[in-house]
DNA sequence: CACCGTCATAGACGGTGTCTATGCATCACG
DNA sequence: CGTGATGCATAGACACCGTCTATGACGGTG
């Protein structure tokens, strides 16, 4: 037995099919389907049902495969230590985002990432909250950044900044005379995103749970958001990364009265053995947004 | 990196010494020299200070050995694991059977089947035929029992008994003063099961299709079809193995002029891997019933 | 009926883990 | 300060095994 056909055992089960889990392991199906028939005889048992088309792991493997995913991951971890003992600062980087910060966050830290960790090949992942959490536990992600608070004890979380909400009106909505508009008032005719997504419930609790009645349309994506806005659908409720692309939509942005808004954090498995590496990705988020932080004290973004 | 490899760092770990080490490994010392070199340059990590007479595991060493620790004892895991899953005669058996055939058959072959083959542990579980098949293809069952003929290429089976089929008849039927009735006479005021139960069909194929006008009244189980007999309301073809339940409901039970019955047989994947598992448990069924073929051959059951 | 996709099998090749033989360094000791 | 003992490193030979390409068997599909 061999870590090598450990993970052949896992990609047969992640594709179910020979062929393209060879493929997934860079090697040729008669080289698969051999190692797989060895292992079968050393171990005594049968993992695979082949039937014409359909692969379909046995009893006997379901209950291996939690110790077959168990030995992989801890050889994972043994790589990642030992790169980390070499360069902590170095290597691939798995960095999860939610769809409502990825698009305004990333062209502004890209750089200065690339600038301060040349070494470290930072690979953005866009999803939902618990998608992201779902694959963070995975070992499929490095970290995340995140706007939900707290995530369970198996994982940690540094905050690195704050991001305040703002007001995004069509230029001729009766509230766009204000300079300070109330949570409250947006509650009328505020849309707001699909399930799923963590701004959707932010916005709906800042604005105190009213807007579901109005709205029965719900975004699939932020942009969809602002167009359903500028077209005069509706108020929304945007994070300040996003006035930028709020205003080349025509939207007039206003400061909220009880100053709402979401907190940023970077969150990682609480045994992830590369730290340094979750640490200095924070540093230089964190680095690079604090102007933005001094300018949403001041009233404006 | 290998497990094999992993092993010798632990060896090493614990004797502080290569030759000791590779003794313990089973291996010569200078092989255990060259594979941790080739490991160390692998990693690009040094994990033993040479030191004349003393092997001292480095810092970096220390930080791997939790995971390599790890990741080898969930290797001697799956090890342990599979030792445990090589008796095809072991584990859990999930077996179809019909309603028709269970409360009958399972009553008779339980407590044989424990004996015969105490590792397995049989989950029977009820259901009409297309429903059986259907969880049999989804590989939700081991193996089912079943009534109806051919099944497709994707499955095989074998036949376990015949199982002749009775007149049964209320004490004041007009049939009940013969001694063998004859198929047709039945057809006339037949009482049959539900759509689905694949004794339904057989049961109007062996009278001629005919009883099909004289009764709409279909039961859903053959416990209700035998009381509805008892109550005056028609008559009905039972298979072998009720006959207690039927004499119990105070029925005639009358063997059939043309030998009308249906075969029992177990069915499974055709790639099913523990074919082993399937035909002991044939075999002892097979084996509990071969009595009641004898009996049923002599005109009673 | 031919074609495509899938898994299994066969034979050839190359890498690598293993061995034995030997060299080198360190340490104990007379 | 030699000398032997002990322990790790190096070198070359060999055998095994993981890999490939080519091909076969099987099932589904146009």
């Amino acid at each position: 037995m061999n870590l090598r056909d450990l993970r052949y055992i896992l990609a047969i089960a992640e594709h179910g099919q020979f062929s393209r889990a060879a493929e997934a392991c860079g090697i040729s199906q008669p080289t698969l389907s051999v190692q797989i028939r060895k292992l079968e005889e050393a171990l005594g048992v049968t993992l695979f049902e082949r039937g014409g088309k359909s692969v379909v792991p046995t009893e006997a493997c379901d209950r291996l495969l939690g110790h077959v995913r168990g030995a992989v991951a801890e050889a994972d971890a043994i790589l990642a230590v030992a790169r980390d003992l070499r360069d902590p600062l170095a290597g691939r980087f798995r960095l999860g985002i939610i769809p409502t910060l990825a698009p305004y966050l990333l062209p502004l830290v890209f750089a200065p990432l690339r600038a301060a960790l040349p070494a470290l090949e930072i690979e953005p992942w866009e999803d939902q909250t618990l998608a992201l959490l779902e694959r963070l536990r995975a070992h499929q992600l490095d970290a995340a950044l995140l706007a939900t608070e707290e995530d369970g004890p198996d994982l940690a979380g540094e905050a690195l900044f704050e991001e305040p909400f703002l007001a995004a009106l069509p230029p001729e909505h009766r509230l766009a005379g204000q300079a300070v508009v109330d949570e409250a008032d947006l509650a009328q005719d505020i849309l707001v995103l699909a399930d799923g997504h963590c701004l959707r419930d932010q916005a709906l609790a800042a604005c105190g749970q009213a807007g579901l009645l109005g709205s029965t349309l719900r975004s699939a994506s932020l942009s969809t958001l602002l167009n359903m806005v500028a077209a005069g659908y509706g108020t929304t409720l945007i994070p300040g990364l996003a006035a930028g692309a709020a205003q080349d939509a025509g939207l007039v942005l206003r400061p909220l009265a009880a100053r709402a808004g979401r907190c940023i954090r970077i969150v990682w498995r609480a045994g992830y053995p590369r730290r340094a590496a979750v640490e200095a990705v924070g540093q230089v988020i964190a680095a690079r947004l604090r102007p933005f932080a001094q300018g949403a004290a001041a009233g404006a973004v």
